[in-house]
DNA sequence: TTGTAGGCGTTATCAA
DNA sequence: TTGATAACGCCTACAA
């Protein structure tokens, strides 16, 4: 006679590897993840032999789902090529890897609306910690469901983090932006400049004007009061970055130094200034934010302030303690 | 009379729903989540009003299980900080994005061992797919454990994509290094170089072996043999680069041009350059492989070999279909 | 079109 | 220390 054998699915479940070491379910459980080793070192061993010689493999959603939730984080960026998330989402991956833990990531492409998509997403995945690194607009029209997920998503008794966004309520990680600008504006007055110019970025991002807001105390209590007309709105990336400096060439402006809100619009305008053929640091110096990895390479040199992202993204708790640190210019001359 | 409730779980579940909505939990699961939509629209709109009124958030971890697994790509980097694999992970969470599916990620920090972990950690989570973006060394002792690992995941239906990794037999999406290879030696060959240098990295990388044995070949066909000594092993980051020029120039290597073999090593050079006060591109021409992001702001400028990363992040399927393309330089004199 | 009921793999409770 | 067994939240035949 035949019979037909049905198709087990070919992962083996731990109740194959019980049956296998002749254990009940119980203990081999036990002694692959229990927590309370109470478990006999001999039918320890002889359930790891089975796991092992089956090649078992712990069915991490089921075992989530039991355990009514799983130690992940969540973390939610802009963009993960921009070297600023870059090094936040490595921070939190060395931290969790430590911990044993599993990073999920969902990027926003800056978009408020994929960004409330994001988190509706990562409350489904039920992680022990959500953690939103990116910036707050001013007029924030999804801010109210935004709360609405994530207050939900707390009283579920999940962990909310937002990095870099104190206007959020909940723990976080923030960087003094209003300081940073104040001693950027130091340094660079220190080293002579008189004539600064601000690539301000888009005027509805808080983290943009906070470091123009410092940039200005800066500069005012140095004696140099920054006028309206001295400090341009423009985008947040690398083009805009060159784009705005290029429209600034070609108005004629007179600088002797340009600042802009984060070393990849620095970054950018020092490319136009190259195409214009404006010696930098001579004709004019450049000064950013962030003191991101390629900033380093930036040839001429860059001024940033710089801030700790890794760290930040590394973070267990967070207390709103504000963190900053200033860090010195390269090889070039003026700097 | 005081009675105690229960502290229920602050997070409604599908019975909830479907209480509230005065339906079954057949009905409202099929109305949240039901392929073959076969609910009424009336009563459809109950469920999902109900939903919504009790903030009802689908328990992602039950559904994988019920399900008995998930539509998430599990993507394995060596380093998300590398403008190289920021690329690949970008493709893929853009495709991933638009499909509906989660990217998760693991980092193997180049470490053969923690790159077995993440695999096994990979499969644990029961994903649809899991890739690999990486390179593989030449003796290669975890080999075995890894294709056990691998085998056993897509003979649970699972499926495994190597990005850059030949030698791995799963689906794959290759690049062709030494074809690149080629076209850069041609390339440069074009430009008037005739003393090369390799900066070939280490020699157990594959993926660096096989750039090097384009760059042979490409520069003999071009009249310019290669001599063994020409090219000098070194670590594969933007330090080694720069160290390896740095002992070079120490040494007294006469060169008009380095090529390194990838453009990360390639800015380091460039930056032991500049600190040498060696001209670039007048007295040594500098080239590399992949034209990540930043090598567009590498001055004076780099001529490389573009790599389609984002798009092989993002490929679905993957016949072993050989890509690469090359690209002009940028706006230095020689290139 | 809807509801009932069994099952998915693991954990946790409670006896033995 | 171990073993039954009842959850856990959701999906899906199968029946109604």
């Amino acid at each position: 006679m035949l019979r037909i054998v049905p198709a087990r699915p070919a992962t083996p479940t731990l109740y194959d590897v019980a049956r296998e070491a002749g254990v009940s379910l119980a203990t081999a459980s036990r002694a692959l993840n229990g927590s309370a080793r109470r478990v006999r070192e001999d039918s320890r061993v002889k359930v790891l032999a089975a796991a092992e010689r089956l090649g078992y493999s712990t069915n991490a959603p089921a075992q989530a789902f039991a355990r009514g939730g799983s130690t992940s984080i969540f973390l939610v960026v802009s963009d993960i090529t921009d070297p600023f998330f870059a090094a936040i989402a490595a921070g939190a991956m060395r931290r969790a890897g430590s911990d044993g833990r599993l990073v999920l990531m969902g990027v926003t492409e800056r978009d408020p609306a994929r960004e409330l998509d994001m988190v509706r997403t990562a409350r489904r995945q039920r992680p022990a910690a959500i953690v939103l690194a990116g910036s707050r607009r001013h007029p924030d029209r999804t801010r109210a469901a935004l709360l609405g997920e994530l207050d939900a998503f707390e009283a579920g008794g999940g962990r909310v983090v937002a990095i870099g966004q104190d206007s959020l309520p909940y723990a976080r990680v923030s960087f003094d932006h209003a300081g940073s600008g104040r001693d950027l504006a130091a340094a660079v007055a220190g080293l002579g400049y008189r004539r600064p110019l601000v690539l301000a970025g888009p005027a509805e991002l808080q983290i943009a004007r906070e470091r123009v807001r410092g940039l200005a105390d800066g500069f005012e209590t140095a004696g140099i009061p920054l006028s309206g007309d001295r400090v341009v709105s423009g985008g947040f990336g690398r083009d805009d970055g060159e784009a705005t400096m290029r429209d600034l060439l070609r108005a004629g402006v007179e600088a002797d130094l340009v600042v802009a809100v984060n070393d990849v619009m620095a970054i950018g305008a020092l490319a136009a200034l190259r195409e214009a053929g404006v010696g930098v640091p001579d004709r004019m110096g450049v000064a950013g934010f962030d003191d991101i990895a390629p900033s380093r390479d930036a040839a001429p040199a860059l001024t940033t302030v710089r801030l700790p992202l890794e760290e930040a993204g590394s973070t267990r708790s967070s207390s709103p303690s504000a963190t900053r640190s200033t860090r010195g210019c390269g090889s070039a001359r003026r700097c």
